[in-house]
DNA sequence: TATTTAATGCGAATAAGTCGCAATTAAGTA
DNA sequence: TACTTAATTGCGACTTATTCGCATTAAATA
């Protein structure tokens, strides 16, 4: 399945890109200025993601968001790292701090998703 | 406001209590022997939170996850620790692993979720 | 035993995300 | 440029997890 180039994909792109904040699919709807199908957004959200183009947080709150990959195409290689969620202004961003871990013997990890909550410079 | 002692906080803490994974309130509802009510259980589940008898993991499937807190008790201070989900025998386990982070200024945190998804032990 | 109020059950509500399907349209080809 | 085809979209319905209001029940304590 080839991707196209559409009007939802390039804005939806342009707005990730352009943000240092990891977006919710309402907060995606929100900030862009062409209507864009609740449906639809989550279709080209999750092709950028199989495309690994955009990484999905999934927060306490128990919502979605999503992340342009900056480190990972440096690197050339899947960059495991640490978000952060204030809850004073309910935003999440991409924290440079990599993840770490010692497994037992036989685990296989596949994704990494890592959040941590409290309050961040801006607000405290 | 006072706890009380109830069969429902009972049972869903002794299930807790033996189990070595981290239940979903539907897992729990099918393991308990007498029927408690949805809305109860997550009631239940939600105060043990409040009282530090139990922590909560959002996983990136969106469901909240229960685990009784353990290392916790020992050391009398909060213990973050990553989780495993896997996705073969589609269960959640707490590991010892700690979570170790590094912050920029200013950062505060209140609660860490970090949650690896793949392949466990039994399965691979 | 009587009083107080935490806890429960039930049904409705909320909210995020997905799905089926018909209509549209990007992109390649003649 | 016109034609073809399959990717993409919009819409509405649907699913699933979690919460909420409210009337009822039942711990706890005196
Ligand atoms: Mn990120
Ligand atoms: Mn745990
Ligand atoms: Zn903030
Ligand atoms: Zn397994």
């Amino acid at each position: 399945m080839k991707r196209r180039n559409t009007p939802a994909k390039e804005a939806v792109l342009s707005l990730l890109s352009n943000s240092k904040k990891a977006l919710s699919q309402d907060a995606i709807e929100k900030e862009l200025s062409i209507n864009i199908n609740r449906a639809t957004i989550y279709r080209v959200l999750n092709r950028f993601c199989d495309d690994n183009i955009v990484h999905k947080i999934v927060a306490e709150d128990g919502k979605q968001y999503f992340a342009i990959c900056r480190k990972c195409e440096e690197t050339n290689k899947v960059q495991y790292h640490f978000h952060f969620r204030c809850l004073s202004c309910d935003s999440i961003e991409c924290l440079e701090t990599p993840v770490n871990y010692l497994l037992p013997n036989g685990y296989k990890v596949q994704n990494a998703t890592c959040v941590l909550t409290g309050v961040c410079n801006n607000c405290s």
